[in-house]
DNA sequence: CGATCAATTGAGGCACTTCAACATAGGTGG
DNA sequence: CCACCTATGTTGAAGTGCCTCAATTGATCG
């Protein structure tokens, strides 16, 4: 099923989760209390010191999203903002011509939507990469002062996550993205709780390409070289980290050992 | 003069602006009234309704940076943001390893240090392409509802660009990713009411390659090839777009013609 | 248990990097 | 004003990392 014009001259005819065309129409839940979530403390108002009294204020109306459906869709009207309370999210834009890219990864506690403050429509389409549940947060109460820094906090890490990625995909070689690929979900899956080393892929060899700039194919090939060299095991999509130090150091977040390449070397 | 680690071994011996090591201490300005500010309707609090109100309440210290001086440095504490009144900027970041990538270039209008709301440091160091002028916009500030507003605006503005970059990085070939810059360049100025078709860049072309994951020598020859195309002319650093349409359509922003690469189907 | 999608692995080609030589512009001091 | 210097820009030739194409195996699901 195609979502998308992509029936373009000779487009290649590959299949991707998210094909299913289902549109996230899903029926509203009950509205639960901020105070009784099971993201306190991840999630809103973290660090205000009126937190409490918002929090127990605050109730936000939940959705389910399945499997391969959407959460919105690029040039959908903006109306609100969206908290993963549980699963897990890609967001993808297109150029015109149709081809896309997958620009970032949601876990619980990410804000989704904040793309389209700007320009007051969504700019990517967001796809559940499993059976997911969100919090709906009407843009109004971006004025909410306990909601206000949070989303402010959780724009200002998409930036800074965005801004890395740029910097990976510029200056390092496939190997190196896709170790600092895998340190950075770690870490992202820590701070939820999850064991550091150990952890499930949520996307296909073929979404992580997309996102760090290379083939499906090499995406293999580097998850051999790193299990070959002994920092990591792959089973499927189970990873986990045998050697969190060299595959730091590999993704350059540590004790440096290569030459930069010069396509990156800006100098000084 | 090295203002980083970048001693490191082998490290070729590349100079680029931003080096000089000062480190933008410039002495305040008076501060200015945001009603008398020639920024007015593109700065904040634009599309409020409370618009004029706020902006004769506002007035904020400007600063000035001389080109190649740092706005601010990675690491530094985020007290408060700042916004171009007037010159041009370039934000770097840095891996742990020393190599460096341009993730964004700054305009008027443009709010910098977004990136630090989230880590309380900020995120990346901030050069000044040439002499240039900054309102100081303090931390405290952004509960103000018309700053609050705009500054939402512009980073969700920020994300999209990063966004809109790693689709470019990602998905295009260079030839494609520089039409893409240059158009994008192109509009940006001319939201700022230069012309459309004709304008100077601030950047050299080791910035412009740094920016687009590319090397310099690729910038060179493939601004070769727009101009043989007749679709640009080049003299130094001004550029005249010649066929904006043919410019819009090489860089996927109109009808496409082009086959898309692999790396980038995500098919459907 | 077939059908479909995801993952793996090999072989070959090309776009871009790298290295290198040279041209040009802008600045400085004689 | 010149010669001189450094940073930037340009262009050529050669190497290579990753993409592309292709064929196979392994999961998953109705």
């Amino acid at each position: 099923m195609s979502h998308f014009d992509s029936r373009r001259p000779g487009a290649p005819a590959l299949h991707l989760a998210a094909g299913s065309g289902r549109t996230a129409c899903a029926p509203a839940d009950r509205s639960t209390s901020c105070s009784e979530c099971n993201l306190r403390g991840i999630c809103l108002p973290s660090g205000s010191k009126a937190q409490d009294d918002t929090r127990t204020r605050l109730a936000y109306v939940g959705r389910r999203i399945k499997r391969d459906d959407f959460l919105c869709r690029m040039g959908w009207r903006f109306e609100s903002l969206h908290i993963v309370r549980s699963g897990f999210f890609l967001s993808r834009t297109a150029s015109e011509d149709g081809r896309q890219q997958v620009i970032a990864f949601h876990v619980p506690g990410d804000v989704i939507g904040v793309d389209a403050i700007a320009g007051e429509a969504y700019a990517s389409d967001v796809v559940a990469l499993e059976d997911s549940h969100v919090c709906v947060i009407p843009a109004a109460d971006m004025s909410e002062p306990g909601v206000r820094q949070h989303v402010a906090k959780m724009m200002s890490n998409e930036l800074v996550r965005a801004r890395c990625a740029m910097l990976w995909i510029g200056t390092l070689d496939a190997e190196e993205r896709l170790a600092a690929f895998l340190v950075g979900f770690s870490e992202r899956l820590f701070a939820l709780g999850n064991a550091r080393d150990d952890f499930r892929l949520r996307m296909t060899r073929l979404e992580i390409g997309s996102y760090l700039g290379l083939s499906l194919e090499t995406i293999c090939r580097m998850l051999a070289r790193l299990r070959e060299a002994g920092l990591i095991s792959v089973d499927q999509r189970r990873i986990r980290i045998l050697d969190m130090q060299g595959l730091r150091s590999m993704a350059c977040m540590a004790g440096d050992q290569k030459q930069a390449p010069r396509r990156a070397a800006l100098g000084s």
